[in-house]
DNA sequence: CACTTTTTGTAACAAATGTCACATACCATA
DNA sequence: TATGGTATGTGACATTTGTTACAAAAAGTG
């Protein structure tokens, strides 16, 4: 664990909170699919992530969801840290989009460290404008284009959290991360696939760039 | 400008830290209207909300607008901390929803402040998780609400801010704080009229609760 | 291979929102 | 009170998105 923190942190965090994080934080294994925050759960860790990604969705009471953004190393999820700051359910959802690892820190020594470490303070007031950011660019996407930019964005996203141009989703996956239904979604693929952006094949979508 | 200090953030700000305030901070006195940070402007300085309202917007590149959320006393304006701390430029503007004042802060100070008092960053915490928390209301709005809903939402919204049940402004402002057209703004308020939720007078709505 | 399940394609239609055109009402003020 | 600007009302139609229904293709399984 030493080394990954040391490798993905090491520049922005010092030496001696590198020794604390080790010393208080458990490494967790996850799987692509795994729900690592539910909607509602409390949250008493600070996740730091190492490798892989996560994917951080938004839910409505009547069962509706959309994609806020994804997480990828060297991030953390500010919404959790939100959370455990506030002592508040968690408003959100993050789903693995791929296998992975994090780091999960008490409480009690994120706080800790507010005071004691400004590289600390830096990186979570760095992580928080991240996230506003990206819930920007969310909110963006959904006031000011239509769904054939949203899907187009979308699959761009997709493919370079992958850091691959060949998609493995079905369209019914996609309709739920853009809160609308399979059928728009389709639709509008095809759309795409005659202007020639991208190729489908049966659950796996081919950018062509 | 002590006397209001002590009012509004004297519960939650330490004695310490309001002394200093009002030694750094200028006080600045705002009329409705006013546009108090405009997108792509350079944020030196920390506002911080003693009365009055002002009211958060998205801009898009080709002229569309969308409000995000309103501040009110005791606020202050996440995204301008944001910009502060990351040395960036504005991501939205602030217009001044009725007459009010702010103190600014200038942004080495908030960061000194950061390490020195902890209801300082409790309270800066406070503030960002508001916005976070704003934000996904924005971003429900947007995503799981026809427009009908998010202009009764508006509209109460304004009423709460101004706490009165009489709005004053045209459907053509409120077309463009909902980044939609006043066309659409005018039916949908004629059918909450028909619905006997509000009254409609020139330039002036009545909500009817 | 026969059968089932999953995924995709597509038509037909409904609902929500956007756009254009123009009429009418209200207000200010010369 | 005549006039011009601003605000609102409304019909007609286009576009986007949502919904339902059903067929066909692909993959999985015994």
């Amino acid at each position: 664990m030493k080394d990954l923190l040391q490798k993905i942190y090491g520049t922005i965090l010092e030496e001696a909170l590198l020794n604390e994080i080790e010393q208080v934080a458990m490494l967790k294994e996850f799987k692509e699919g795994d729900v690592i925050i539910d909607f509602g759960d409390y949250i008493k860790k600070m996740p730091l992530l190492l490798s892989g990604a996560i994917k951080i969705l938004r839910e409505d009471f009547d069962e509706g969801e959309l994609l806020l953004y994804f997480i990828e190393k060297g991030d953390t999820c500010s919404m959790s840290m939100a959370c455990c700051l506030g002592d508040t359910k968690s408003e959100i959802r993050a789903v693995a989009e791929t296998d992975g690892q994090v780091v999960m820190i008490p409480v009690m020594y994120m706080e800790l460290w507010l005071g004691k470490y400004k590289s600390w303070r830096n990186y979570v007031f760095a992580s928080y404008n991240n996230r506003l950011k990206e819930m920007l660019t969310a909110i963006d996407n959904l006031a000011f284009r239509n769904m054939d930019k949203r899907l187009l964005n979308y699959l761009l996203e997709k493919a370079k959290i992958n850091t691959t141009k060949e998609i493995s989703t079905t369209h019914q996956e996609i309709a739920y991360d853009l809160n609308t239904s399979r059928v728009v979604i389709s639709r509008l693929l095809k759309a795409l696939e005659k202007e020639g952006r991208i190729k489908l094949h049966r659950a796996h979508i081919e950018l062509i760039s």
